[in-house]
Formats: structure tokens, sequence, C-alpha cells
DNA sequence: AAATGTGAAGAGGTTCACAGCG
DNA sequence: CGCTGTGAACCTCTTCACATTT
């Protein structure tokens, strides 16, 4: 694997740069891009982000990624954008199997498939009678009991766990066995991934619905007590 | 509001305590309170967590919320589960709106309604005259021009949002302007909110689908630089 | 003896101030 | 002169070590 400009990655070497701060870099920027500006400086792009991130911390960031501005005039955006694709793995396509193919599974589906080019959905899995056999986008559901043959074939690197609590660790397992290499869970339980020795680390990231909106509560709680008294 | 035990809360008051591990707290110590367990050690509660946390971590925040532990025994597990509800606002009830009822939106409530009894759909909209009329356990979806009229009457402190990205910042400036005090945005944008004086701000969280599978692809990227390395 | 509670040390990430270029 | 690049100060959160309590 080369960079763009032909110098060697050093994308595991980020120390003290937030990868959900890159990703809002990188869409901010596609955004300009489109739009058809062509050079930003580091405090335009803070005010794209509504000034949640400072200028200095945009420039620590970027300036970790290798020096791409010009002092006096601010960045490039194609090659920004570029450099942070490589950055966040967006510079290849990924295949992804979806187990669960209930509202949330069919929500995940869609909006990937409208809006993200570079994520393939390659296989779709569920163990209802009523699911199976449906076919979405030219994919057929299928019983997660095929997935031992489904997913060796057509070979996906990233999958989505959307069934309910009970069923996630088995889901999991299952992929696993399948040398799935990353999970995006939304089941609300915690998983245990053995994976093989063989095998690098299974990566899992957790989205909690629940747990989202309890920061919610918690900040109008804090918020409300804080009101009571001013 | 007065806290179980008659202290005065001080939920605004938590330093150094981040509201998702309390949460993480919450569910497990529910999941054991439901298996019968009564007392629990902080290192007992870092195992169900999987060792994410570390027990001296656990340790100071529960501190933090007040002194609630036995040295020598460990926690009493059903006043704690109080306590964390308490600074998580999960000792009341509160209700939601849903704007956008697509396979997200009704992927949401289906989830929220089915886990999670403190939480409760009051009102739902959507656009499309597909949708329009629908109805989803007893509620029915209406348009969002509505919203004027319905959002007053059921009288809900939460949004959530489910629309397309062109749609979302024309859906939060009404449900700020109906007083909404809260989003749970999963539409794509930065949403800009400029609530009236008077009321206090509109607090935000996203939830951006694409960014958490840009997580995972960039882990994986760097994964791979390193295996190749080695 | 066992586990909590907590000051102190440590690590990591953010902001500041300004040097360095264009 | 403007904006980037960056060492240093700063601050927040985590880990350690151990005193304290049952």
């Amino acid at each position: 694997m080369i960079a763009p400009d032909g110098r060697t990655p050093f994308v595991q070497t980020l120390v003290g740069v937030s990868i959900p701060r890159l990703y809002a870099y990188h869409r901010a920027l596609r955004q300009a891009l489109a739009a058809g500006t062509s050079t930003i400086t580091s405090r335009e792009l803070a005010a794209l982000l509504g000034q949640t991130i400072a200028s200095t911390q945009i420039r620590k960031d970027l300036c970790a990624l290798g020096t791409l501005g010009r002092r006096g005039q601010g960045y490039q955006v194609a090659p920004l954008v570029d450099q942070l694709s490589w950055v966040l793995g967006l510079q290849r396509d990924w295949r992804i199997a979806i187990v669960g193919f209930g509202f949330l599974g069919h929500a995940f589906a869609t909006f990937i498939a409208a809006r993200e080019s570079r994520f393939h959905i390659v296989a779709i899995f569920d163990n209802s009678p009523k699911v199976i056999g449906q076919s979405w986008q030219g994919i057929t559901v299928s019983d997660m009991a095929s997935a031992t043959q489904i997913i060796p074939n057509v070979g996906c690197e990233i999958g989505v766990i959307a069934v309910p609590a009970e069923a996630a660790q088995d889901c999991a397992d299952l992929l696993a066995m399948m040398r799935i290499r990353a999970l995006l869970n939304f089941a609300p339980v915690l998983l245990h991934l053995h994976s093989p020795a063989s095998a690098p680390p299974v990566i899992v990231r957790n989205i909690d619905l629940a747990g989202e909106l309890s920061i919610l509560t918690h900040r109008l709680s804090a918020a409300s007590l804080n009101s009571e008294e001013a």
C-alpha cells in the first residue's frame, strides 16, 4: 500500500488525533469541494464545522497527516480530501454483510447504499421465514445458517449486527468464524469475541441507541437543575 | 426534584465522569439485579463489562455519585441502580417525537418501545403521502406541517430526526420552534439551532452511521499496515 | 482479610503563543 | 501581512498506591 503522494502512510502512528474528528473534516471538505472551493484555511474549516473544533486543533491534526498547507494561503481542498480518505481507510472499497434485516438492517442498508459509494452490501441474512428469500437491490436475503457458504464466496470484511439482543452473540460468533474482520453492533449487549489465534482480533464498534438517548436525558436533567437554582 | 435518598442531587457537578460509562454500569447492573445479584464489587462489575473499564475507574465514578459502597463488601446493587437512574435522568418518563418514519424511524420506534419503558413515542411525523395516515402502536403518522398543532398537545421533550440530510435542518428548526429541548439526529449534517432567546438551548446529539463505519475502516487499514510490517 | 475511597503521579489531549514561510 | 506549523503550558482524565473501614 502506497499513499497517493508516494510517501509511506503512517496511519497507525497518528497520536493525539481522533478519528471522529478526521471524519468530520472529511465530510465538510467533501462538501466544500463539491461547492467549488479549492483552497481553505483552518479558520474557514472551523466555521464549516460550526466552531465545534478550534482552528489550532485542526492545524495540529492536519499537520500530523503530513504537511499539506501553504503558509499565508491555507490548504488545497482536493489533496486534503484524498489524504483524509487514505487515513480513514476510504481510499478503497469495502464489502459489508448485514445480519438481521428488520427495519434497522433495512435502514442501514438503504442509507449506506444511497450515500457511500465505497461501501457495498454484498450479503444479507435473517432467520425469519418472512424475510428470507426477499430481494433487496438484487441481493437475496438468506438464512443465517447459509452464511458459512455465502460469506467465503462474497468475501466481506465488515459485518453489521442488527438483530435482537438475544441473538447477537451467536451472530457475532458465526461472523468471527467466517473471518469477518470488523463488526458494527447495534444490539445492546457486550459481545465477547474469541477469534481464532491465527487471525487478527475482530474490531468491534457498538452503537447503543438507548445509551444515546440517556445521554440526552442526563443533560436535560442537569439543565433543569441548573435553571431551578438560577 | 429530590433524589431517592433525600440528598439534593448534584447531577451537574460530576467532573471527570463520563456519561457513557455510567450508562454502561447502569445496563450491566440492571442485568445483574434481574439475575438476582444483590451485592457486587467493583472488580466483579469490571468483569461484567468485559474488563473494558478498570475497577479503580469504577470506584472513582461511583464515589463521585455519593458514597454507596461498604468497605470489605462491595456495593448494594439495587440502590446503585436507582442512583445511576437518577443521574442519567432515567428516574422519570420522557416523551419522544419521531420525525421521518422510513425504515430508520420505524426501527428506532420499535427498538425503544420494546426495550425502554420510560421512553414513550407520542408523535410521529413524515412528509410522504404513502406514510402519512399509517398507524403504529395506536399512533397515527401525521404530516410534518401539523406538528405545530400536535406537539403542543402531547408535549414531548425529545425529538428524533430520521429524515434525509436535505430535510434535517428544516425539521430541526420546526422542532426547536415547538420548544423541543433535545434532539437525536441521524442525518449526516451539522444542525444549526438558533433557539429563541427565552428558551434554554436545544441539546443535540448526532449519530452518524457512515462515520461509525469509517472508524472501522480506519482501524482495519491500520491493522493491515501493522501486519504487513510485522 | 477484603474491598472501598482518595491523594498523587502519570498519560493524553487541547489550547496558547509565537516562530517560520509564502 | 496572513496563515501554517509547533514547542510549551495547561488541563482533564486515568492509573497507581495505599490509607481506611467493615
